[in-house]
DNA sequence: CTTGAGCTTCCAGTGGCTGGAATCCCATAT
DNA sequence: ATATGGGATTCCAGCCACTGGAAGCTCAAG
Protein backbone atom coordinates (compact mmCIF):
# COMPACT_ATOMS: atom_id res chain seq x y z
CA UNK A 1 0.00 0.00 0.00
CA UNK A 2 1.14 3.10 -0.75
CA UNK A 3 2.00 6.36 1.71
CA UNK A 4 -0.77 8.07 1.55
CA UNK A 5 -3.08 4.82 2.41
CA UNK A 6 -0.49 4.04 5.13
CA UNK A 7 -0.82 7.92 6.79
CA UNK A 8 -4.94 7.54 6.21
CA UNK A 9 -4.73 4.33 8.41
CA UNK A 10 -1.80 5.40 10.93
CA UNK A 11 -3.05 8.94 11.67
CA UNK A 12 0.50 9.98 10.98
CA UNK A 13 0.73 12.48 8.36
CA UNK A 14 2.88 11.64 4.76
CA UNK A 15 5.33 13.83 5.76
CA UNK A 16 5.75 12.99 8.98
CA UNK A 17 6.11 8.96 8.08
CA UNK A 18 8.68 10.01 5.48
CA UNK A 19 10.66 12.00 7.82
CA UNK A 20 10.46 9.09 10.74
CA UNK A 21 11.59 6.80 7.96
CA UNK A 22 14.68 9.93 7.27
CA UNK A 23 15.60 9.35 11.06
CA UNK A 24 15.86 5.75 11.21
CA UNK A 25 12.85 5.09 13.04
CA UNK A 26 10.84 3.12 10.70
CA UNK A 27 11.89 1.22 7.07
CA UNK A 28 9.71 1.09 4.11
CA UNK A 29 10.12 -0.96 1.42
CA UNK A 30 9.90 0.05 -2.09
CA UNK A 31 7.10 -0.61 -5.17
CA UNK A 32 9.18 -1.41 -8.43
CA UNK A 33 8.02 2.23 -9.58
CA UNK A 34 10.28 4.22 -6.62
CA UNK A 35 6.92 4.32 -4.43
CA UNK A 36 7.29 3.65 -0.61
CA UNK A 37 5.23 -0.04 -0.13
CA UNK A 38 3.50 -0.55 3.35
CA UNK A 39 2.49 -3.52 4.30
CA UNK A 40 -0.04 -3.99 7.43
CA UNK A 41 2.09 -4.97 9.68
CA UNK A 42 4.33 -1.56 9.07
CA UNK A 43 0.81 0.19 9.74
CA UNK A 44 0.58 -1.64 12.85
CA UNK A 45 4.03 -0.14 13.70
CA UNK A 46 3.26 3.33 12.69
CA UNK A 47 -0.04 3.72 14.60
CA UNK A 48 2.27 2.31 17.62
CA UNK A 49 4.39 5.85 17.02
CA UNK A 50 1.60 7.23 16.72
CA UNK A 51 0.14 6.36 19.98
CA UNK A 52 3.14 6.80 21.84
CA UNK A 53 3.60 10.07 20.59
CA UNK A 54 0.40 11.05 21.37
CA UNK A 55 0.80 9.37 24.97
CA UNK A 56 3.95 12.24 25.03
CA UNK A 57 7.00 9.90 24.66
CA UNK A 58 9.96 11.81 22.41
CA UNK A 59 10.74 10.20 19.13
CA UNK A 60 14.29 8.52 20.51
CA UNK A 61 11.73 7.07 23.06
CA UNK A 62 9.75 5.50 20.63
CA UNK A 63 12.76 4.34 19.05
CA UNK A 64 13.10 2.30 22.87
CA UNK A 65 9.50 1.26 23.03
CA UNK A 66 9.65 0.26 19.03
CA UNK A 67 12.56 -2.02 19.63
CA UNK A 68 10.53 -3.83 22.84
CA UNK A 69 7.67 -4.09 20.88
CA UNK A 70 9.26 -5.83 18.16
CA UNK A 71 11.24 -8.03 20.90
CA UNK A 72 8.98 -10.53 21.92
CA UNK A 73 11.63 -11.83 24.28
CA UNK A 74 11.85 -8.82 26.35
CA UNK A 75 10.76 -8.45 29.66
CA UNK A 76 7.56 -6.20 30.77
CA UNK A 77 9.48 -4.89 33.08
CA UNK A 78 12.08 -3.06 30.69
CA UNK A 79 8.89 -1.20 29.25
CA UNK A 80 7.08 -0.70 32.44
CA UNK A 81 10.73 1.29 33.20
CA UNK A 82 10.23 3.32 30.71
CA UNK A 83 6.78 4.31 30.69
CA UNK A 84 7.13 4.52 34.68
CA UNK A 85 9.65 7.33 33.93
CA UNK A 86 7.35 8.79 31.26
CA UNK A 87 4.38 9.28 34.10
CA UNK A 88 6.09 11.01 36.49
CA UNK A 89 7.67 13.19 33.74
CA UNK A 90 3.88 14.31 33.00
CA UNK A 91 3.17 14.63 37.08
CA UNK A 92 5.60 16.84 37.05
CA UNK A 93 4.37 19.10 34.14
CA UNK A 94 0.62 18.78 35.71
CA UNK A 95 1.95 19.96 39.04
CA UNK A 96 4.28 22.84 37.15
CA UNK A 97 1.29 23.90 34.82
CA UNK A 98 -1.35 24.19 37.94
CA UNK A 99 1.24 26.57 39.77
CA UNK A 100 1.17 28.44 36.46
CA UNK A 101 -2.68 28.16 36.17
CA UNK A 102 -3.10 29.37 40.26
CA UNK A 103 -0.50 32.57 39.41
CA UNK A 104 -2.08 33.69 36.76
CA UNK A 105 -5.63 32.82 37.57
CA UNK A 106 -4.73 35.03 40.72
CA UNK A 107 -3.79 37.81 38.63
CA UNK A 108 -6.44 37.79 36.22
CA UNK A 109 -9.36 37.54 39.24
CA UNK A 110 -7.66 40.61 40.74
CA UNK A 111 -7.75 42.82 37.28
CA UNK A 112 -11.28 44.75 36.83
CA UNK A 113 -10.56 44.77 33.13
CA UNK A 114 -12.37 47.88 32.35
CA UNK A 115 -10.70 50.81 30.46
CA UNK A 116 -8.83 52.08 33.32
CA UNK A 117 -5.17 51.50 32.94
CA UNK A 118 -4.32 50.04 36.50
CA UNK A 119 -3.85 46.50 36.16
CA UNK A 120 -2.62 44.07 38.41
CA UNK A 121 -1.66 42.02 35.73
CA UNK A 122 1.36 43.85 34.22
CA UNK A 123 1.81 45.04 38.26
CA UNK A 124 2.51 41.37 38.71
CA UNK A 125 4.56 40.57 35.65
CA UNK A 126 6.59 43.62 36.49
CA UNK A 127 7.49 41.94 40.50
CA UNK A 128 5.83 45.43 41.73
CA UNK A 129 3.22 44.00 43.93
CA UNK A 130 4.65 41.72 47.14
CA UNK A 131 4.98 37.75 46.56
CA UNK A 132 1.99 36.46 48.51
CA UNK B 1 25.27 48.26 33.19
CA UNK B 2 26.72 45.52 30.94
CA UNK B 3 24.95 42.18 30.33
CA UNK B 4 26.66 39.98 32.23
CA UNK B 5 24.71 42.35 35.21
CA UNK B 6 21.71 42.96 33.65
CA UNK B 7 21.42 38.81 33.32
CA UNK B 8 21.89 38.75 36.93
CA UNK B 9 19.69 40.93 37.54
CA UNK B 10 16.73 39.84 35.23
CA UNK B 11 17.27 36.04 35.52
CA UNK B 12 18.04 35.89 32.18
CA UNK B 13 20.84 34.31 30.52
CA UNK B 14 23.09 36.63 28.32
CA UNK B 15 22.61 34.59 25.19
CA UNK B 16 18.77 35.03 25.36
CA UNK B 17 19.05 38.63 26.21
CA UNK B 18 20.97 39.47 23.00
CA UNK B 19 18.42 36.97 20.92
CA UNK B 20 15.78 39.15 22.42
CA UNK B 21 17.23 41.79 20.90
CA UNK B 22 18.00 40.29 17.41
CA UNK B 23 14.60 39.85 17.10
CA UNK B 24 13.42 42.80 18.20
CA UNK B 25 11.80 42.37 21.63
CA UNK B 26 14.10 44.86 23.26
CA UNK B 27 16.55 47.37 22.26
CA UNK B 28 19.76 48.44 24.64
CA UNK B 29 22.14 51.37 24.20
CA UNK B 30 25.58 50.83 23.81
CA UNK B 31 28.72 52.17 25.71
CA UNK B 32 31.47 53.69 23.86
CA UNK B 33 33.68 50.42 23.77
CA UNK B 34 30.89 48.29 21.63
CA UNK B 35 29.07 46.57 24.85
CA UNK B 36 25.52 47.02 25.45
CA UNK B 37 24.38 49.23 28.25
CA UNK B 38 21.40 48.58 30.27
CA UNK B 39 19.67 50.88 32.52
CA UNK B 40 17.07 49.37 35.74
CA UNK B 41 14.49 50.62 33.65
CA UNK B 42 15.74 48.20 30.56
CA UNK B 43 16.16 45.56 33.69
CA UNK B 44 12.71 46.39 34.81
CA UNK B 45 11.34 45.15 31.01
CA UNK B 46 13.73 41.96 31.02
CA UNK B 47 12.28 40.72 34.24
CA UNK B 48 8.78 41.71 32.84
CA UNK B 49 9.52 39.27 29.96
CA UNK B 50 11.17 36.62 31.97
CA UNK B 51 8.04 36.55 34.15
CA UNK B 52 5.71 36.30 31.33
CA UNK B 53 7.61 33.89 29.72
CA UNK B 54 7.67 31.89 32.34
CA UNK B 55 4.23 32.09 32.69
CA UNK B 56 3.63 30.66 29.70
CA UNK B 57 3.36 33.55 27.43
CA UNK B 58 5.13 32.97 23.79
CA UNK B 59 7.30 35.54 22.39
CA UNK B 60 4.91 37.04 20.59
CA UNK B 61 2.42 37.45 23.90
CA UNK B 62 5.27 39.04 25.30
CA UNK B 63 5.92 41.73 22.81
CA UNK B 64 2.12 42.41 23.16
CA UNK B 65 2.09 42.43 26.86
CA UNK B 66 5.86 45.11 27.09
CA UNK B 67 3.91 47.34 24.65
CA UNK B 68 0.80 47.30 26.98
CA UNK B 69 3.58 47.34 29.96
CA UNK B 70 4.62 50.79 28.37
CA UNK B 71 1.42 52.08 27.43
CA UNK B 72 0.61 53.89 30.71
CA UNK B 73 -2.66 54.92 29.50
CA UNK B 74 -4.04 51.53 28.04
CA UNK B 75 -7.07 49.72 29.27
CA UNK B 76 -6.71 47.08 32.10
CA UNK B 77 -9.24 44.80 29.80
CA UNK B 78 -6.63 44.45 27.03
CA UNK B 79 -4.26 43.15 29.51
CA UNK B 80 -6.90 40.77 30.99
CA UNK B 81 -8.28 39.77 27.65
CA UNK B 82 -4.46 38.47 26.79
CA UNK B 83 -4.82 36.68 29.87
CA UNK B 84 -7.60 35.58 30.29
CA UNK B 85 -7.01 33.46 26.85
CA UNK B 86 -3.99 32.51 28.15
CA UNK B 87 -5.35 30.85 31.02
CA UNK B 88 -7.85 29.03 28.95
CA UNK B 89 -4.92 27.20 26.95
CA UNK B 90 -2.87 26.38 30.57
CA UNK B 91 -6.45 25.07 31.25
CA UNK B 92 -6.62 22.80 27.93
CA UNK B 93 -3.21 21.89 28.33
CA UNK B 94 -3.86 20.40 32.43
CA UNK B 95 -6.90 18.43 30.65
CA UNK B 96 -5.22 17.09 28.17
CA UNK B 97 -1.92 15.90 30.65
CA UNK B 98 -4.60 14.35 32.75
CA UNK B 99 -6.24 12.50 30.17
CA UNK B 100 -2.55 11.33 29.27
CA UNK B 101 -1.60 10.60 32.73
CA UNK B 102 -4.72 8.48 33.42
CA UNK B 103 -4.15 6.15 30.44
CA UNK B 104 -0.52 5.78 30.76
CA UNK B 105 -1.43 5.25 34.47
CA UNK B 106 -3.74 2.29 33.68
CA UNK B 107 -1.61 0.86 31.32
CA UNK B 108 1.55 1.16 33.91
CA UNK B 109 -1.09 -0.27 36.89
CA UNK B 110 -1.74 -3.19 34.43
CA UNK B 111 1.72 -4.12 33.96
CA UNK B 112 3.37 -6.69 36.10
CA UNK B 113 6.46 -5.20 35.54
CA UNK B 114 8.74 -8.69 35.82
CA UNK B 115 10.74 -10.99 33.53
CA UNK B 116 7.66 -12.09 31.67
CA UNK B 117 7.20 -10.42 28.21
CA UNK B 118 3.72 -10.02 28.11
CA UNK B 119 3.13 -6.50 28.73
CA UNK B 120 -0.39 -4.91 28.77
CA UNK B 121 1.76 -1.34 27.59
CA UNK B 122 2.89 -2.30 24.15
CA UNK B 123 -0.17 -4.24 24.22
CA UNK B 124 -1.88 -0.73 24.69
CA UNK B 125 0.13 1.08 23.07
CA UNK B 126 0.02 -1.31 19.71
CA UNK B 127 -3.74 -1.12 19.92
CA UNK B 128 -4.21 -4.56 21.13
CA UNK B 129 -6.84 -3.91 23.33
CA UNK B 130 -10.30 -2.63 23.14
CA UNK B 131 -10.05 0.98 24.55
CA UNK B 132 -12.34 0.49 27.96
C1' DC C 1 -3.73 12.49 -24.46
C1' DT C 2 -4.67 15.38 -20.99
C1' DT C 3 -5.77 16.28 -16.42
C1' DG C 4 -5.34 15.87 -11.63
C1' DA C 5 -4.04 13.46 -7.69
C1' DG C 6 -0.48 11.39 -5.49
C1' DC C 7 4.25 10.17 -5.12
C1' DT C 8 9.40 11.37 -5.12
C1' DT C 9 13.46 14.33 -3.41
C1' DC C 10 15.50 18.25 -1.46
C1' DC C 11 15.83 22.69 0.82
C1' DA C 12 14.18 25.94 4.15
C1' DG C 13 11.66 27.52 8.05
C1' DT C 14 9.23 27.14 12.61
C1' DG C 15 10.14 28.57 18.24
C1' DG C 16 13.11 29.70 21.52
C1' DC C 17 16.88 29.31 22.53
C1' DT C 18 21.90 27.22 23.25
C1' DG C 19 26.74 25.91 22.18
C1' DG C 20 30.92 27.05 20.19
C1' DA C 21 34.56 29.58 17.59
C1' DA C 22 37.15 33.64 16.82
C1' DT C 23 38.07 38.03 18.31
C1' DC C 24 38.12 42.06 21.32
C1' DC C 25 38.14 44.72 25.81
C1' DC C 26 39.23 45.47 30.56
C1' DA C 27 41.16 44.89 35.21
C1' DT C 28 44.50 42.91 37.96
C1' DA C 29 49.03 40.55 39.18
C1' DT C 30 53.68 40.15 38.23
C1' DA D 1 55.06 46.27 30.15
C1' DT D 2 52.88 42.01 29.96
C1' DA D 3 50.51 37.94 30.87
C1' DT D 4 46.32 36.16 32.44
C1' DG D 5 41.56 35.55 33.07
C1' DG D 6 36.96 36.96 32.71
C1' DG D 7 33.65 39.02 30.20
C1' DA D 8 32.05 41.14 25.97
C1' DT D 9 31.27 41.01 20.78
C1' DT D 10 29.77 38.67 16.30
C1' DC D 11 28.31 34.87 13.56
C1' DC D 12 27.24 30.16 12.40
C1' DA D 13 25.25 25.75 13.59
C1' DG D 14 22.28 22.73 16.01
C1' DC D 15 18.44 21.24 18.98
C1' DC D 16 13.25 18.85 18.46
C1' DA D 17 9.71 17.30 15.63
C1' DC D 18 7.97 18.42 12.22
C1' DT D 19 5.87 21.37 8.12
C1' DG D 20 5.71 23.99 3.72
C1' DG D 21 6.96 24.46 -0.82
C1' DA D 22 9.26 23.67 -5.33
C1' DA D 23 10.34 20.72 -9.16
C1' DG D 24 9.66 16.62 -11.24
C1' DC D 25 7.85 11.69 -11.69
C1' DT D 26 3.85 8.11 -12.01
C1' DC D 27 -0.62 6.53 -12.34
C1' DA D 28 -5.72 6.06 -13.12
C1' DA D 29 -9.70 8.01 -15.23
C1' DG D 30 -12.04 10.52 -18.84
Amino acid sequence: MNIGTAARQSGLPPKTIRYYEDIGLLTADRAANGYRDYSSEDVHRLRFVQRSRSLGFSVEECRQLLSLYTDRDRASADVKAIATEKLGEIDRKIAELTGLREMLGHLVENCHGDARPDCPIIDGLSGKTRDH
